[in-house]
DNA sequence: TGACTTTGACTTTCTCTGACTTTCGGTGTA
DNA sequence: TACACCGAAAGTCAGAGAAAGTCAAAGTCA
């Protein structure tokens, strides 16, 4: 069945992109040979905000339709992250980690821009730079741990 | 899409000059090899009042658009232990400006629990403990004018 | 039969463009 | 000085085009 074939899809796509996914319905629906219209059917009857999917759209040239799966509970997704940091993590990768969470709806939009100058080689600037990485997993993963018991 | 880009380009300027920017319509036109009402429309749909941008404009040779993200009596507060800060600070006292920050409401319980741990002799202890101090008023200090920027 | 799928026509929203208008500063002239 | 004019900006607006949303009718399957 069409609507199978296309849910699958997405799980996959969403788990390639960590839960987060933009698609194009009429891409999409060239692709899969369907009326773009049936995305939009597969989506409102299967990525329900009930399943635990978050959907956003933008209509208009270049316009996407964005969903976010928020199934894991908050501090196991947390908890993922936060392995996932190891004992030393570089500027460029923290932002990214943080945009993740922040994408995932895990942290504000406040708590991200705080969260990414708290760890930001600005803040630790007097740290020397061989040892900025370690000092700055270990910032990332203490606020971490912070957040998930509150 | 264009717009994106354009709006991008603008936050990033916004950023760099502390909230205020001016550009030059044509000019920014040209240099993204588009009509140059694309950046009225940029502006008037992504920089609203209501999302808390001030414009101003002047046509006529030498014109220019002005945008200032406006920044409330809060951010002067801000301000205010922002400067209280110094460039050194120990726990205690950082604490006690976070408890502070969140009894007048300028940080949400969660923002109070990400910034202490942040600031905690814990996170900080790969630093020798004689520059601890000017390293937490840093980071501090970061922290804070990223609030004031969102 | 009844619930779920599939389709396509129509609607709404967003982006982009270009023609036309308004405003501003400067410059030349009486 | 006062005024008219000119060129250089920014403002406005309507229209075209792109993409997603909606919905009802037709089709399918258990």
């Amino acid at each position: 069945m069409l609507t199978d074939a296309i849910a699958r899809m997405i799980e996959e796509m969403l788990n390639e992109g960590n839960g987060t996914l933009e698609l194009q319905r009429n891409e999409m629906a060239n692709r899969l040979g369907c009326v773009p219209s049936q995305i939009s059917y597969v989506i409102s009857s299967r990525f329900t905000p009930e399943r635990g999917y978050v959907i956003e759209s933008r209509r208009g040239g270049g316009g996407c339709i964005r969903i976010v799966r928020k199934q894991m509970s908050r501090n196991e997704y947390m908890m993922h992250f936060f392995c996932a940091i190891g004992d030393s993590i570089d500027e460029a990768e923290t932002v990214a980690y943080l945009r993740n969470l922040a994408g995932n709806g895990l942290i504000s939009e406040r708590e991200l821009h705080l969260m990414v100058s708290a760890t930001s080689n600005t803040s630790l600037s007097a740290v020397p730079p061989d040892k900025r990485n370690a000092l700055r997993a270990q910032v990332f993963k203490q606020m971490m741990l912070s957040l998930m018991s509150v």
